[in-house]
DNA sequence: CTTGACCTTCCCATGAGCGGAAGGCCTAAA
DNA sequence: TTTAGGCCTTCCGCTCATGGGAAGGTCAAG
């Protein structure tokens, strides 16, 4: 396979799939005349791969549970704390956006929204607290 | 006022407030040894700032944000649409925060974490869905 | 033979700063 | 007076996960 199937199945862009290559998390073949010469195994990396990005995980930890994947001895129990640690960090940061939005939220519902220049909003940025404490 | 003064009453780093000037969205003055000057009106400015990226404004809304602090003939109406769309950027990143949650949450639950090889976690990485459609 | 769709590498850009080097300035103490 | 140290300046490179585009090689079809 050329890059542009393995991008249409994997459904990541060509340079993005270059880009994994060069920071090691894939390693195609290549073809006589220097084209990346993708395996079945280079494709369902990538598709894991997008699949672990789409779910926020960052390279780094790509790169770690690529090794568990292909690890076929590894305890469940390293991949489940992995997968733990991501959901705290994505519990986390909704709460930081809810935070945000209710602070953001109380400002919006205070300002009247017409055409004279008093504005709550701008009143309440001027204020020196943040909505994080 | 020096740069650590601002820095410390403002809360923002040093590094960051030459940022800002560089970029155009302070400017204070400078003394004949050329260290920066800054007025009252700059640490308003800066505290305002510091309020809004803390609120997830991005440098840009900001730059808006502060033309329209600073004009007092503006509509609230200007204010509250930029704070509106804000909101909508929150609530739509909050959800796809919580669809991520859903789907890693239902994955952790269904791997048992012990010592076995046997994972459901990477069987559903492995799998080319993904959490948004 | 040409066209057009691929492919390659290389370099530059993003956002929003952080880290550090090299050097100037200022104040207080020895 | 010198020295120490704390502050200030600019400049350069780094981050993360790509995206854009140039310059050039390859391949299949017409």
């Amino acid at each position: 396979m050329n890059i542009k199937d393995v991008s249409l199945r994997s459904g990541l862009p060509a340079k993005t799939i270059r880009y994994y290559e060069d920071i090691g998390l894939i390693n195609p073949l290549r073809s006589a005349n220097g084209y990346r010469s993708f395996r079945e195994s280079d494709l369902h990396k990538l598709s894991f791969l997008a699949r672990a990005r789409s779910l926020g995980f960052s390279i780094e930890d790509c790169r770690r549970l690529l090794a568990l994947y292909e690890d076929r001895s590894r305890a469940s129990a390293d991949v489940k704390a992995l997968a733990q640690a991501q959901l705290e960090d994505i519990a986390r940061k909704i709460s930081e956006l809810q935070a945000m939005q209710a602070t953001l939220s109380d400002l919006v519902t205070a300002c009247s929204g017409d055409a004279r220049p008093d504005c709550p909003i701008l009143k309440g940025l001027e204020r020196g607290t943040t909505c994080c404490g």
